[in-house]
Order: structure tokens, then C-alpha cells, then sequence
RNA sequence: GGCGAGGUAGCUCAGUCGGUUAGAGCGCAGGAUUCAUAACCCUGAGGUCACGAGUUCAACUCUCGUCCUCGCUACCA
């Protein structure tokens, strides 16, 4: 596979600016691709690993709208924090761009040109809700309204953040624009689309077909869209942040934000070579470039249907080989969300515990969700660190060192006579590289980590074995040849380790005083000359003490309990959920700075007494409840309303047990229009109320009525 | 509900074309040791391979069904 490729163009995800990097984004994209370019680097492979903020979209105009800001301050702000905290962590950007930047604008205005001459794109006019009063077109996000599934009112028209449903904005009830609180207009506008249905027949055949050696979970998300047949998506917005759409019947126009993100790659390959003299096309436009795609699993669908289907319709581009996806990491056994702040922050981490890159690093890739959705918790971080590059990696090397500084002065003794430990040894020694190798060509960052810890194991296990500090005295020779080899595996670790611990490869290189070799030396047994002069002993890693990772999972507690408090609204009840933690509340508020507050949705616009008395709403009591067939959140209820027995059907399966809701009396909105779902008529709507944690409660009188009693 | 990915030791994961007693690391227990950051090294306990059928001389592996987790998708008045 290799001989076909003269070199290799890497692209991480591009972050979104709007919020700084966390564990998640480390463990899914940025350390398994970084480990992989120092690794192909190591090897003299021609690489350019290119990555950069993306900074375009709505919800960034939307945080700028908040914040009082503009939104290039908005992105500047997070730009700076996520490009230094990238490199201070040691991710080996070659570039790390930004699609604010020129180059970026003319690379995504000239591709979206190229497509538009070709004809590629189709024209197509559709209803989209416009702000009369901010006199502008409102993006999906710019729209909020109530969730027709959940009822949470501050919805998105997009997807709804409470329940996690997807949305369009005429979904919405009551949609508001977020610009003047102004209901929106539906009023006529002209998108250009991807007619992705075009592309069908190729993808089918370039995926499905000639790359099954795809991650499972990456060909089977592929085949999933493509069997479920793809539809034209547009890549215009109406929008006033982002690149222009070069037309000049698109004033106003900006190209959607998943259509000028993945551009960025090539943008920022292009900001590489003006700064370096050289020349964007190879790595781009070359059949014998290997262009590889580092993302997380929710960037699936772009890296391999949108964005080959673009490179496809240019032409001029070669397509990706592969797209390692990784799966989600969670938290102490939560999703991490930004918004609840559910999270570890990578500049807070490498304030917290600056000069321990590397166990993150580690930590991060001996627990990948490489197959799967995996966990990270503070114990086993600080187990990760104690247990094994404390126990087994820093151990080995401090021994050898010490060693040597006592019985050599710190000079790399001869070697001897070998025995048949030796030979165990340099046999070892001369195929754990290669194991290593194997692993990451196939992208298993997991197994290489244990590979290239073996090779400690064995210097570790050599030293008990042979017992130098015994032998010192009645066999000096033979400790020579000991130390000899031990440093020889220490040597070998300076290649092996570094794609992984790039921070600690480098500082033992400083102890052995070795230059930076190259992969290929990695298995040898005479990296170091004898006579060589070793400086003094440091430690490689320190221990965590229980304290400090009890303050992180504090910290994390703080969170938790602030985001309870901030769901249960204030004049309400306290649930008793929270009893023990009711204590420290106060001081986690504090702490917990960047919590969301509760979130009250803002009063809707005012309405008029005839508005009000529309409202048909009854007392009514729940005769019967049971699950809808085939579907995950309705319940079908029988409801008496004193006028009549009528059925409705209700989003609450999630939230109720059909049999605890039998016999209770509710609210029931019962002049509704009914409507049909899942082959059955829903008369009518009974009313929840709903607290921003998302839980439910039924609305009921505080004592028994009879039914039909009207509420006004 | 549909589609996709998973369900293997307390935890995190391997397990190639079905083939003997299902592996590794961590954790745990015991031992040995003192050069080393009480670290290393050795030994051991611990698994109905989610569950149920089927195909086969033989199933963790193949087929069908069921349950559970995650993601996408549908339903949402």
C-alpha cells in the first residue's frame, strides 16, 4: 500500500471556534492523528498534517449576538485558545489555519465556482422564514420555538437541544426569531443544492465496493445513507457571516458552512505552502497522494459522501483512502456536553497539570473509542499514570539509569559474553518495533500503546531476571553486558515511545544524549556506542496522589450539582433527588462559574383575551394507557372528558409508565384539531408541565372535579 | 419502528479462514525481591463468550429469533 503513494496529506477535524477543545475531541481525533503523523514522519515519510478552526455557521453569530461581540471576535477569541492549547499539548500541526482567513475565502468562493460553471448544482426556490423586522432570512438556529415532541420552548429549528429530536423550523410551534423576537414570515428564496442523488451509483461502487477495509463503523454508516437514497442538500444559506456565494444574483448569500469547512483543508494546505515556498497541488491533485481523513463519528457522513462527492464534481482532486472514525468518549459515565459543561478542557487540563502532556496522551489512547463509545475517569487516569508509566515505563528507565550512574559513572559499559537471556532479549527487542508499526498502519493506536509498553516490560523483566545489583559482585562482566542491553531497550524507546509521548521520548532522548532516529533504526541493539557519556537520572513521570484527582472529580461533582440547581426552577419544590447534595450547592454555584443558569423561557409575545378563550381546555381522567406499536415515545391514552371517551396520543412514553397514569385526572386541551400518527387519530392534547432538566409532570387539579369541568 | 455499530474476566479491550484447556493490560490474592518513584518480577483466583434455537463431527466465531447499550432516522400537537 505504500509504494503506490509518494505522500501523505492528513487532515484532524476542523474545531468549531466556538468553544474551546476537551478530552472527546483529543481522544477521537487529534492524538490518534497525531500519533499516526509522527509515526509516518518517523519513518521519513513525505507528510503534511493540516488542520484549523472552522469558524463559519450560525451558532457563532449567535454566541457573538449574546456575548455583544462580532463574531470575528468570537472566533478569534476561541482560535487563539484552541491553536495554543493544540500546541502546547504537542498535536504535530504543520498548519493549523482558519476559515476566517483570505485564502480560505478565494479556495471555497473558487471551488463553489468551478461546480457552478460545470453545472453541477441545481437552483432550486423554497419558503424560508425571514425576519421582517431585522429585514433578514433566519437559519435554522436562528429560530426557536416550542419542540413538537418535548414541548421544551426554547427549541431550535433545527434540532431541539432537550430531547435531541431533529427539526425543521416549520416544525416548530410558535417560532420567534432570535433576532427581534419577531414571528417569522415564510417568504420565498433561491439555494443552490449538491444534487448528491447524482453520486449515487459512484459512491455505492467507491465505497461499498472498493473500500471494505473501511472501520466497520464507517461502512456501515456509508451503506446506511446510500441505501436509504441521498437528496439534494443545499450549500447556500442566507446568512451574512461566512464566504460569499460569488454570484451576483447570491447577494446576501453565504456558502453553507458544511460545504466551505472541509474546503479548509485544502485552504489550509495552501496557508502551509505560502509560508513555506512550496506547492499546494501535489498534496491535493496527485494520484500518488495518500489523503487520509481523522475524524469522530458524527463527521461520517460529510468526510465520505459530501465531501469526495464535491472533490468528485471538481475532479481535479484525489479522494480519500480512508477515514478512520472513531466512536464517542464519555465522562465519569456521562455524555460530555459543552453546554452543561460536562467536560475536561484541554487548556484547563495543561494548566492543572502542565508538563504531563504525555499522560493525558496516553491515558487518552489506552482507552480510545476506537470500536466503540468508551469511558474516562479520573481513577483510571491517575491508575494509567501510577500503574503503568510510573510503574513500568519510568521505572525501567530510572533503574538502568541509576544503575549505570552507580557502577559506571554514568558511561555505557561493553558488552560481553551473551547468554540465553540475551537472546531472549535481542530477539524481543528486534520484533516489538515491528509490532508497533503493524498496529498503527491499521490504525489501532490501542495495541501500539501496549507494543510499545511491552518493550519496557522486558527491560523491567530482564533486570529482576538476570539481578544485576547480586551479580555486581561475583560476575562484574556480566553486569556490563546488562546494563549494556538495558540501555540498548531505553535507546529503542526514544524511537518506539515517540509517536505517542513525543514530550518524554524527547526527554530521555536528553538523558541518553541520542539524537532524533529515525523508525527504521528502532530494533537494533547498538543505538548507543560504549563509552557513551549518559547524563544524570531524572524521572520520567511523577505519581498523582489521590488529592489531585479527587479535585477533579470534585470539580466535575460541582458541575453536576450546579446543573441539577440550575433545572429545578426556583419556586418550585426542591426534589428530593438532590437531598445530600443540597449542602454544598451554594459553593458549587460559585464554582462551577460557566454553568448555564436556569434556563425560564422568555414570556411569548402578548396575545388578547379572544386569543385565550379559543381555548377549549377540560378537566379529563385517564381511563386507559398503553404503548403505541412501533414507536419509542407515544403513549395512546382513552380519556374520559366529561363530553365524551376519546383517544390521544401523547410523547410521553419516555416519561411515564402507561399504568400510573390510569385513573389520574388531567388537563386536556380538547378543541384541537386532531390528527393522524403512526395510523392512529390523536383528539386532543393533555398538558405537562415541563422543568428545564426535562422531566415531566402532569397538570391536574389540586382536588377532584368531575370530568368536562372547564379551566379558565 | 427502520438502518448502523456494539454486548467476551471486577474495569478497558484482543480473539485472524468455525478446530484442543477463550487471551492481554489494569484491579484483586499470594509469593519472591530490594537496583528502582513500596516500584519491578513470579504465581494464582476470576468468564454459561447477552439470551434462546438451528446448521455442523466441532460455534465466541455461521444462520434465525429475543433482550440491552450507543448513533442516525421515523413517529412527536
Amino acid at each position: 500500500m505504500t509504494n503506490r503513494f509518494q505522500r501523505h496529506t492528513i487532515t484532524a477535524a476542523l474545531p468549531y471556534a466556538n468553544g474551546p477543545v476537551h478530552i472527546g475531541h483529543l481522544a477521537g481525533v487529534y492524538v490518534p492523528a497525531d500519533i499516526y503523523v509522527r509515526y509516518l514522519r518517523s519513518k521519513g515519510e513525505d507528510v503534511l498534517f493540516v488542520c484549523g478552526s472552522d469558524e463559519h455557521g450560525v451558532p457563532i453569530t449567535i454566541r457573538a449576538q449574546k456575548e455583544g461581540v462580532s463574531p470575528q471576535e468570537v472566533v478569534d477569541k476561541y482560535h487563539a485558545i484552541i491553536r495554543d492549547s493544540f500546541q502546547q499539548f504537542g498535536i504535530s500541526f504543520d498548519v493549523y489555519s482558519r476559515t476566517s482567513a483570505p485564502v480560505h475565502h478565494q479556495t471555497a468562493s473558487e471551488f463553489f465556482t468551478n461546480l457552478h460553471k460545470k453545472g453541477v448544482f441545481e437552483v432550486k426556490e423554497s419558503e424560508q422564514y425571514y425576519d421582517e423586522q431585522a429585514s433578514q432570512f433566519l437559519a435554522d438556529r436562528y429560530i426557536k420555538g416550542t419542540c413538537p415532541n418535548c414541548g421544551y420552548n426554547e427549541a431550535y429549528g433545527d434540532q431541539c437541544e432537550r430531547c435531541g429530536t431533529s427539526l425543521s423550523p416549520s416544525d416548530l410551534i410558535d417560532p420567534r426569531s432570535m433576532l427581534s423576537g419577531a414571528k417569522p414570515v415564510l417568504r420565498t428564496t433561491t439555494h443552490w443544492y449538491l444534487p448528491l442523488q447524482d453520486f449515487e451509483g459512484w459512491l455505492r461502487k467507491w465505497i461499498l465496493e472498493d473500500h471494505k477495509e473501511w472501520k466497520p463503523n464507517v461502512y456501515g454508516q456509508c451503506k446506511s445513507w446510500i441505501d436509504q437514497g441521498l437528496q439534494a442538500r443545499a450549500v447556500t444559506r442566507d446568512l451574512d457571516w461566512g464566504v460569499p456565494v460569488p454570484l451576483p444574483e447570491a447577494e446576501g448569500k453565504v456558502l453553507y458552512v458544511w460545504f466551505d469547512a472541509p474546503i479548509g483543508y485544502i485552504s489550509a494546505t495552501k496557508d502551509w505552502a505560502e509560508r513555506h515556498g512550496k506547492d499546494w497541488r501535489p498534496y491535493w491533485q496527485q494520484e500518488d497522494t495518500r489523503l487520509l481523513h481523522f475524524i469522530g463519528k458524527d463527521n461520517i457522513v460529510f468526510h465520505c459522501i459530501i465531501f469526495p462527492a464535491m472533490l468528485k464534481a471538481h475532479g481535479a482532486y484525489t479522494l480519500p483512502e480512508n477515514v478512520p472514525a472513531n466512536e464517542f468518549l464519555n465522562l465519569e459515565g456521562n455524555k460530555i456536553s459543552t453546554s452543561r459543561n460536562w467536560a475536561v478542557w484541554l487548556h484547563e487540563y495543561l494548566e492543572a497539570f502542565t508538563g504531563k502532556e504525555d499522560v493525558l496522551r496516553y491515558a487518552l489512547t489506552a482507552n480510545a473509542p476506537e470500536t466503540k463509545d468508551n469511558d474516562f475517569t479520573w481513577k483510571d487516569f491517575q491508575a494509567k499514570n501510577n500503574n503503568e508509566l510510573v510503574a513500568i515505563l519510568g521505572n525501567f528507565v530510572n533503574r538502568a539509569m541509576v544503575l549505570t550512574h552507580k557502577y559506571y559513572e554514568g558511561k555505557l559499559p561493553e558488552r560481553g559474553e551473551i547468554y540465553s537471556a540475551e537472546k531472549e532479549v535481542l530477539t524481543q527487542l528486534s520484533v516489538l518495533p515491528g509490532k508497533v508499526a503493524d498496529a498503527l498502519d491499521n490504525f489501532r493506536f490501542r495495541e501500539g500503546l501496549a507494543a510499545m509498553m511491552e518493550l519496557a516490560r522486558l527491560g523491567n523483566k530482564y533486570l529482576a531476571d538476570t539481578e544485576p545489583w547480586k551479580l555486581i559482585k561475583e560476575n562484574p562482566e556480566r553486569v556490563k553486558t546488562i546494563m549494556n542491553l538495558s540501555l540498548q531497550i531505553a535507546a529503542n524507546l526514544t524511537i518506539v515511545a515517540a509517536p505517542f509521548l513525543p514530550h518524554t521520548a524527547e526527554k530521555l532522548r536528553n538523558m541518553l544524549q541520542l539524537p532524533l532516529l529515525s523508525w527504521q533504526e528502532a530494533g537494533r541493539d547498538d543505538l548507543l556506542p560504549a563509552g557513551a557519556q549518559l547524563n544524570p537520572a531524572e524521572l520520567l513521570f511523577q505519581k498523582i496522589e489521590d488529592s489531585v484527582v479527587e479535585e477533579q472529580i470534585q470539580k466535575l461533582q460541582n458541575t453536576k450539582i450546579a446543573n441539577e440547581a440550575a433545572a429545578a426552577p426556583a419556586g418550585t419544590l426542591a426534589t428530593p433527588a438532590s437531598e445530600g447534595a443540597a449542602e454544598g450547592t451554594a459553593a458549587a454555584l460559585a464554582q462551577a462559574g460557566n454553568a448555564p443558569a436556569a434556563e425560564v423561557a422568555p414570556a411569548k409575545p402578548e396575545i388578547v383575551y379572544d386569543d385565550f378563550v379559543k381555548l377549549d381546555l377540560r378537566v379529563g381522567t385517564v381511563l386507559s394507557a398503553e404503548k403505541m406499536k412501533k414507536s419509542k415515545k407515544l403513549l395512546k391514552l382513552l380519556i374520559d372528558t366529561g363530553i365524551d371517551q376519546r383517544t390521544i396520543l401523547s410523547g410521553i412514553a419516555q416519561h411515564f409508565e402507561p399504568e400510573q397514569l390510569v385513573g389520574q385526572q388531567v388537563m386536556v386541551l380538547v378543541n384541537l384539531a386532531p390528527r393522524p400518527m403512526m395510523g392512529e387519530e390523536s383528539q386532543g392534547m393533555v398538558l405537562l408541565a415541563e422543568d428545564a432538566s426535562g422531566k415531566l409532570v402532569l397538570v391536574k387539579p389540586e382536588a377532584k372535579v368531575n370530568n368536562g369541568s372547564s379551566i379558565s
